[in-house]
RNA sequence: GGUCAAGUAGUUCAGUUGGUUAGAAUGCCGGCCUGUCACGCCGGAGGUCGCGGGUUCGAGUCCCGUCUUGACCGCCA
């Protein structure tokens, strides 16, 4: 037996109790007479000790161990002289009376401890190092957590976890999709999922009525902290049920989340229509931790000489609470930092509400008290705030002033991690008018169902068309979508016209979900979930690579194993003859 | 495809207007140490300053190119 009890067990009350105990050793400190080693596994650390009196080839042993080497020790719990309060098996120690080594370790490249000496590059290259400690496996024990209660409420709930296929078929619409060749079918290729979608509306049609998956979903496109070619997502669909059921559902589940895995009782989930938000916080996925929501100032401002303001299509304000002690350095640097390439505004203008009641602002050459006054009310600022404003273009300015807004937010500390304040963005438009292609395209995705309200304008006026579409948006993060679907195969095979699919191209891509839907398919809806985005949201984390076990780096490579990777000739031979075969029939 | 930042000892970093033999901490190795738990003390080894080119009497430092890593923009229905 390599063990009767774990590191992070015993206690006060085992003191005498002969046990094994195998672990990793973390620390070895040797003060001449006497040896403690501290060894651990995934569930604490216990303190081992020798001391003068033990056997010589205990002591010689003990002076060959390092770091991260595998022991294995059998001894006599005691209780210590001088205790630890700092870990829970402080106050008891294992007195060696065996020990062998399982498993010698080489120096490894940094120490496994909280607050690493190791840069992420080192820690991916040695993951399983990594994984060691404490604050990297909490994450993904936390993961695990997670998946575990939303399986439970899910099954409560009726859901039906169901398997789809990894090797599917490639679409063109949306991301660019992996692809695998096929040997088999030469010439031919498989695409690996960006969603399970087509399949659990199939699902639907065959009367599964509650499905769900957590499923890894595929995306060839580039990476960033919270985006990985390969992420997790937990993938619903419902039947007879309308929008409301939806939300209502799975408002539940997150409730149930926060509860069973951070006990946290969540206030409650606020709808915001998708135009309003973009009005607020010029953004579809605002953080509502704070305020700041955007004033728009286009017409207060067009009463004197600034030519800036005056031929502006838009001008959008916000009040920084209490930033009006801002100086000239933190000012210009906020200027400097709305003025980045990735922000792209021309300039800021800003207006110092002081505490006494007075104003001073970057445009004082233009605008008297009087006006800065009225700005101030439009903004609902007070004295001590510092109003920030932008022009130019409206859809930019937007995007500007809302990367502002998230700055300010974090310069004055208002994004609270341990504050949760989630939100439904609504009523998101149907379609997308793409600049590239000169054409509309889904904005969600193309089976998503229009608001019966808006069908009308479907024909006329395509842009404006709502959609029974919704968003969770958590602090700021988008943590899941979904839709009411299409199903109806009419409507679905308009939809795909209005998208720019010839009937044929629908066909040929689509045609056994539209004949699907002749034989008897249900009102359905559904969502998805990022489950890494939720995972490192509650976990507190900004990337979602330190909640996945073997992440990819920002160039999509595993730097443990090289991976993408040349394959052999023969491997190659075998798909590229065959691909050429077609030209020879 | 683009913008920005970083790359110096095993590791994390410092390195001034270009100027002796490139430093610190930690880790590693050796010695001492009976209550440590970030053990302590003494000593030692350890460097192609990412790579290539240029400017200069002289480059870790300046310039050009390139590679790698990270953040972001584009992209992500």
């Amino acid at each position: 037996m390599y063990r009767t009890h774990t590191c992070g067990e015993l206690r006060i009350s085992d003191v005498g109790e002969i046990v094994t105990l195998s672990g990793w050793v973390q620390k070895r400190r040797n003060l001449g007479g006497m040896t403690f080693i501290d060894l651990r596994d995934r569930y604490g650390i216990t303190q081992l000790v020798l001391d003068e009196k033990a056997p010589d080839e205990l002591k010689s042993l003990a002076e060959k161990i390092g770091r991260e080497f595998v022991l294995q020790v059998k001894g006599v719990v005691l209780e210590r002289q001088s205790k630890n309060s700092k870990i829970p098996t402080g106050e008891i120690e294992i007195d060696i009376k065996e020990m062998n080594t399982l498993s010698p370790s080489i120096t490894p490249p940094f120490t496994i401890q909280a607050d690493t000496d190791g840069g992420d590059d080192l820690r991916m290259k040695y993951r399983y190092l990594d994984l060691r400690r404490d604050n990297v496996r909490k994450n993904l024990v936390l993961r695990s957590k997670m998946a575990i209660a939303i399986r439970n409420y899910l099954d409560e709930q009726e859901f039906i976890e169901t398997e789809t296929p990894v090797l599917m078929k490639s679409t063109p619409e949306g991301a660019r999709d992996f692809v695998v060749p096929s040997r088999m079918n030469p010439g031919e290729f498989y695409a690996l999922p960006q969603s399970p979608q087509v399949f659990k509306q199939l699902l639907m049609v065959a009367g599964f009525d509650r499905y769900y998956q957590i499923v890894k979903c595929f995306r060839d496109e580039d990476l960033r902290a919270d985006r990985q070619p390969e992420f997790t997502q937990i993938d619903c669909e419902m039947s007879f049920v309308e929008q409301e059921d939806v939300l209502e559902m799975f408002e539940g589940m997150t409730r149930h989340l926060f509860k069973k895995v951070k006990d946290v009782e969540v206030a409650d989930f606020p709808r915001i229509p998708y135009a309003e938000a973009m009005e607020k916080y010029g953004s579809d996925k605002p953080d509502i931790r704070f305020g700041m929501e955007f004033n728009d100032l286009t017409d207060t401002v067009k009463n004197k000489d600034f030519a800036i303001f005056n031929d502006a299509e838009y001008v959008v304000g916000i009040a920084a609470p209490g930033a009006a002690s801002y100086s000239r350095k933190q000012l210009d640097a906020l200027t400097k930092y709305v003025k980045r390439p990735q922000v792209g505004a021309k300039g800021l203008v800003y207006v110092k509400y002081n505490e006494d009641g007075t104003f001073k602002s970057s445009v004082d050459k233009f605008y008297d008290t009087e006006d800065l006054e009225m700005w101030a009310n439009v903004c609902d600022a007070k004295p001590g705030d510092l109003i920030l404003l932008l022009s130019g273009d409206k859809e930019a300015t937007q995007v500007q002033m809302c990367e502002l807004r998230l700055e300010m937010g974090r310069q004055l500390d208002l994004m609270d991690k341990n504050e949760f304040k989630p939100l439904w963005v609504v009523d998101f438009p149907l379609l997308e008018w793409d600049e590239e292609t000169n054409r509309y395209h889904a904005m969600h995705h193309p089976f998503t169902a229009p608001k019966p309200e808006d069908i009308e304008l479907l024909e006329t006026e395509p842009g404006k068309v709502r959609a029974n579409a919704y968003d969770l948006v958590i602090n700021g993060v988008e943590i899941g979508g979904g839709s009411v679907r299409i199903f109806n195969s009419e409507l679905q095979s308009k939809m795909f016209g209005l998208l720019g699919f010839t009937p044929e191209q629908a066909d040929a891509q689509f045609g056994f979900l539209m004949n699907a839907f002749k034989y008897g398919a249900p009102p359905h809806a559904g969502i998805a979930f990022g489950f890494d985005r939720l995972v490192s949201l509650f976990a507190g984390l900004d990337t979602i690579r330190d909640v996945i076990a073997f992440p990819k780096n920002n160039s999509g490579r595993d730097v443990m194993n090289q991976a993408p990777s040349a394959i052999a000739d023969e491997q190659l031979k075998e798909l590229l003859i065959k691909l050429e075969a077609p030209e020879e029939k």
